[in-house]
Order: structure tokens, then C-alpha cells, then sequence
DNA sequence: CAGTATCCTTGCGGATACTG
DNA sequence: CAGTATCCGCAAGGATACTG
């Protein structure tokens, strides 16, 4: 059974939430939720400041196009700071703002919750995804 | 200037996390960053146990279309269930799983740091928004 | 009431080729 | 090296109409 305590500081915590900008979390999460975003954050974090090619070495998969366009993208969110040192040839360096350093962190207990309920996930979806997987 | 501990910190819990399925994580959140799973699950949180229209009342803007497939998406993933008394005229209620309770309690804290910091996002969109919007 | 069935637009993600 | 420029497929999201 579940802790109904749990459950209603949930309610008091979201009740006090829910007055501000409800867009605003699910733009966040939606970022996040991004290809490369989470893989370039937790690169970026552990190993500081890098170049762009750099990235690209170190998360396999992912193309240089994907690679500017997520970075510009949390660049814009405020996320990662951008070095154009204005070299030739070209020198940019790439590293996580105080802003993301400070979302890094806000992740790690959610994404230990998410690997602790692995299966729990892997659960649900071989429930329902032999079942009705094929119709969406 | 940022804390070096947290940073090393981050590092330690991320070296840790890195070993296991990255994919399920970003799924985790591609799945929380859709546009109407996190008013979902915040409302069946506070709620309880609701009917189908009755979660479209309180969700101004969501569409017959989109809850029922955020619902079935939810169900799929194990965070909601989904009751069908089978009655006539229909009566189908949804309520939050255990996992889709300790999600909610997850994202908490997140959602708050998010709301904190709020005027640093803004910020960012304001500093690139005007300045590159336009060709993205 | 609780959905399906269509049709449409948008943006993500990828492949490939090219440039300063 | 650090990008752009094009091309494409796919899925999210939305509008509207219909059904058991």
C-alpha cells in the first residue's frame, strides 16, 4: 500500500507549484528529454570544459549536426556556456553553466529513482507491449 | 563561483549511474517531457482516482485525443492504471500506480528548483531569443 | 461517456555533402 | 575544426468528425 502521507505532501507541494508557469516545467523536461541533451550534460559535467569535436568523441552516435543543434538549444536554455575563441582554425569550447551544474544535480536522485524501478518499467512494458504494442 | 565538492559529487554519482541503461532515463523524461503526462500525473496525484472527461475538465486544452493517448502511453509505461467498469454508458477511471507516486514524489523537488529558478531561465531566453530566434 | 478515425502541421533526428 | 545546407522519415500534437 502506499504511504498516504506521501501522497498528500505531494498534493501540498504541487497545490504550491501550480500557481506558477506549469509550461515552463514541462518545457525544461521536454529539452531534457532530447536525444543528446542528458548525454551532453552528464558529459560536460563529469569532464568540464570541451571542445566540440571532443562531445562528439565521446558520446558515440551522435552527428555533428545533432551535436550543434542540442548544444545550441541549452545554450539558449541557459544551460551550457558557448567559448568562441576566435581562432583559426576554429576553437570552441563548450561547459555547463551554474544554471546546469545546478540541474545535474537536481537529476541525479531521479535518475538513481528511475535505474532503482528499472524494473519496474520493464515490467509495464512487457505487460501491455506484447498486447497492444503493434496498434501505435 | 560553483561548489567543486557538488561538482565531484555529480561526477561520482553520475560515473556510478553510467554503467546502467542511459536510454531508460532519457526515456523516462522523453516520455515526462510529452505535453500533457506531467499535468496528468500531477492532477491523478492530487485527485486521486479520476474519470476520463473529468481529468479533461481540469486540464484546459488537452483534447479527447491526446489524453486518451498520454493515458494509454501512461498505462504502458506503468505509472497509471487504468479501471473499466464495462458499464453502459461507459465508465473508465485512472489512477496513479505506486511507480507513477514515486515518480510524482521524484519530480518534486525538481519541479521546485525548476520554479527557483525560473528568472535564470528566462534570462537565457531573453539574452538568445531576440538575438537568433528567428532562423530556428 | 470514452473513445476511434482522418487529416494536417511541426519539429526531432539522421544522412550526406559542403564551407571558412 | 566547427560548423551550414539539404534532403528525408517519423512521431508528437492538434482539429474535426464519427461511434458503441
Amino acid at each position: 500500500m502506499i504511504d498516504k502521507t506521501l501522497i498528500e505532501h505531494s498534493q501540498a507541494a504541487c497545490d504550491a507549484l501550480s500557481a506558477d508557469d506549469d509550461g515552463l516545467k514541462r518545457d525544461v523536461l521536454t529539452h531534457a528529454g532530447n536525444r543528446w541533451s542528458l548525454g551532453i550534460v552528464h558529459t560536460l559535467g563529469v569532464a568540464g570544459k570541451l571542445r566540440h569535436a571532443e562531445i562528439g568523441r565521446r558520446m558515440s552516435g551522435v552527428t555533428q549536426r545533432m551535436l550543434t543543434r542540442t548544444l545550441r538549444q541549452l545554450e539558449r536554455d541557459g544551460l551550457v556556456i558557448r567559448h568562441d575563441y576566435r581562432e583559426m582554425p576554429p576553437r570552441v569550447e563548450y561547459e555547463l553553466s551554474p544554471l546546469g551544474y545546478g540541474l545535474l544535480t537536481q537529476m541525479i536522485p531521479l535518475w538513481m529513482w528511475v535505474i532503482e524501478n528499472a524494473d519496474g518499467f520493464r515490467a509495464a512494458r512487457e505487460r501491455f507491449g506484447d498486447a497492444e504494442a503493434d496498434d501505435e
